[in-house]
DNA sequence: AAACGTCGCAACCGCGGGGTA
DNA sequence: GTACCCCGCGGTTGCGACGTT
């Protein structure tokens, strides 16, 4: 026994709504509210149905929602409670007042989602790709990272390089499974001209530093940054009663899970200081660092920039001393020939 | 200038929970 | 206890706008 649907399909309009759907519903809800959403459309003189009426309200015609772009502070109130909450939108846009579900999900989907994987962080787990690596290979024996580290290179290089230029690239995985059958597939072979900034390297890099890198502690400050970048106290009482969770379960899985989203100082929360929580990243804020990827708008920034750049990296490698790979900070250790993308 | 690809937003869909008779 | 109704939620899709070739 199939659910009763809704409303006639037959009979109802569906697709944009006009200006003229949208002043009689709002004239309608304005006069008798929104109690029954399946007599409304009715009511209102609308061949629509009640739920396609009750989203167009919600998500558009409400006079109080904020139209418009999402500030930098609205967009790390939502990735931080995601790495909270999940996927939980209508939590989420509770605690942002004139946004709803739906807004915060598309920016989620749209926008925020490249952005932390721009910037190595997984935005499934909020974790720095080179954390979910690490955890894998310190269960595994050394041939096993090796493998590892090729597998990733497999499964990140397409997204990564989609980030860096903005152009699919299909490849497709190496087929030997050691690191000596390292081989990439002929679309790679085209891809030097691309690599002017370093990407290839860049990535070999923070892959293979990600498998040597020891998981690091977690530290309280993403928590104290969390409340004092943007949700306040009561805000955040809310929200914690809001996901039936108590208080330290939340603070403490922000202490775990979440690297420093917020600021180190002034500057911005998007800025290269978005280090793991406890790293050893000695980056300064707001400055441009050779290894952070580009966000759409800055795509060029790096176009002509210095040629000492790849020997620099490699010195901060040797040195051992934070290098700043997509947003956090690696060790780089790894034999060359689990590493090598030839370069033709 | 046209064709094609990508992006972002609005809207839809189906499911599940809560309330009620 | 259960059947039904209403509503909210999260995932997905459609389509126009915009950018690239």
């Amino acid at each position: 026994m199939g659910r009763i649907p809704c409303c006639e399909k037959e009979s109802v309009k569906r697709g944009q709504w006009t200006p003229e759907e949208d002043n009689k519903l709002a004239s309608y809800i304005a006069q008798h509210g929104t109690k029954n959403w399946r007599l409304i459309p009715k009511n209102a003189g609308l061949q629509r149905c009640g739920k396609s009426c009750r989203l167009r309200w919600t998500n558009y015609l409400r006079p109080d929602l904020k139209h418009g772009e999402f500030s930098e502070a609205e967009e790390q109130i939502i990735v931080k409670l995601h790495s909270v909450v999940g996927n939980r939108w209508s939590l989420i846009a509770a605690q942002l007042p004139g946004r709803t579900d739906n807004d915060v999900k598309n920016h989620w989907n749209t926008k925020l989602k490249k952005k932390l994987s721009g910037m190595g962080i997984d935005p499934v787990t909020h974790k720095p790709f080179s954390h979910l690596m690490a955890e894998i290979a310190t269960t595994l024996a050394p041939p096993q990272v090796a493998h590892l580290a090729e597998a990733a290179l497999g499964c990140f290089k397409d997204e990564m390089l989609h980030l860096l230029t903005k152009k699919r690239v299909e490849f497709s995985p190496p087929s030997g499974s050691s690191a000596q059958h390292m081989v990439m597939d002929p679309a790679l072979q085209n891809f030097p001209s691309e690599d002017k900034d370093g990407t290839i390297q860049r990535i070999k890099m923070g892959l293979s530093r990600a498998i040597m890198q020891e998981p690091n502690n977690s530290s309280d400050k993403s928590w104290d940054m969390m409340l004092s970048s943007g949700i306040a106290d009561q805000q955040m009482d809310g929200f914690v009663g809001a996901c039936g969770r108590s208080y330290q379960a939340v603070v403490d899985e922000f202490r775990y899970d979440v690297p420093s989203y917020g600021n180190e100082g002034e500057g911005s929360g998007w800025s290269p200081s978005m280090c793991t929580a406890g790293s050893t990243c000695n980056a300064v804020p707001g400055e441009q660092l050779p290894g952070r990827l580009h966000e759409k708008g800055d795509e060029h920034e790096h176009e002509h920039e210095d040629e000492g750049e790849e020997d620099e990296i490699a010195n901060d490698a040797r040195k051992g001393d934070g290098m700043l790979f997509g947003s956090e900070c690696m060790l780089w250790d790894l034999p060359d020939d689990l590493t090598r993308i030839p370069i033709v």
